[in-house]
DNA sequence: GAGTTTGAAACT
DNA sequence: CAGTTTCAAACTC
């Protein structure tokens, strides 16, 4: 078995380890009790085979989830900021390659091809990828920030840690490539206000990842809830209510035979 | 397209 | 950490 390392939108890698534990959040969420048992079963085999057969990750520092390496992070900045720039990009062509493919290529584990990468969720509730499927770069919606600069994770294209294009209508943007010092000052302010908050051990900037949505009018069901955008039933990890977005009770038994 | 509503993010 | 404000996207008309 070899398991793919996943990276996440801020340039790190979540190890297979991590990736086994949001799996298992997960199914604890969904599933009953005695359907929990038979998945335990066949993840303890699961994880089993990771210890057994991933070797131990090569550079912990660079792997570590949720620590800040400047330098490192300026060196991807840097490599991001030679591609193509706002002004001289025409809306068609394909994004700049982004800094985490880059951090990926520096370690020794081995990757798909970018084309067949899962690639970052979209960012902002606009952004979101629907139906879960690989997202391609270009098909993230332009953002129109009128105030931040496109420097805070209001802004879908920063937050997914990708410039932002022409299509885009934001005023006085920061994030186009020509303002790298801001740009890392404020992903740098990001993960600090990250680490001291610790709400979670989750990735500001790694979109894939849902930590519960909180609605409280929409019943889970409109575009505003992150849970719903993303076709996913809403968890314990909620906090919304009068949820219309809950999942239904049903056997994993009916899940296996569709499989 | 303008105005309103909404919930996430940021702030206090 | 709970309440408030700010923000940009979703929504409505």
């Amino acid at each position: 078995m070899n398991i793919q390392s996943q990276n996440n939108s801020a340039g790190y890698i979540s190890s297979p380890e991590h990736s086994w534990r949001k799996n298992k959040q997960v199914m604890d969420d969904e599933f009953e009790p005695q359907d929990k048992q038979m998945l335990d079963e066949t993840n303890s085999k699961f994880q089993s085979q990771c210890l057994i057969e991933d070797p131990p990750m090569q550079n912990e520092s660079v792997l570590s989830q949720n620590s800040f390496h400047y330098d490192e992070l300026q060196q991807m900045m840097q490599a991001e900021i030679l591609s193509p720039s706002k002004l001289l990009r025409t809306g068609n062509e394909p994004k700049s390659t982004l800094s985490f493919d880059i951090k990926l290529e520096q370690t020794s584990i081995q990757e798909e091809p970018i084309v067949n990468q899962r690639t970052r969720r979209k960012a902002s509730k606009a952004n979101y990828n629907v139906d879960d499927s690989p997202t391609m770069d270009s098909e993230i919606k332009p953002c129109h920030c009128s105030k931040t600069n496109c420097l805070q994770l209001y802004c879908s294209c920063f937050h997914n840690r990708r410039q932002c294009t022409q299509e885009c209508k934001c005023s006085e943007c920061f994030n186009d490539g020509q303002h790298s010092d801001e740009v890392l000052k404020a992903i740098e302010q990001i993960k600090i206000k990250e680490q001291r908050a610790s709400h979670h051990d989750l990735d500001s900037f790694d979109t894939r990842q849902v930590w519960g949505c909180k609605c409280k009018k929409t019943q889970c069901i409109k575009g505003y809830c992150e849970c719903f955008i993303r076709h996913k039933k809403c968890s314990s990890h909620c906090q919304c209510s009068n949820c219309q977005n809950k999942k239904q009770k049903t056997s994993i038994n009916k899940k296996i035979k569709k499989i």
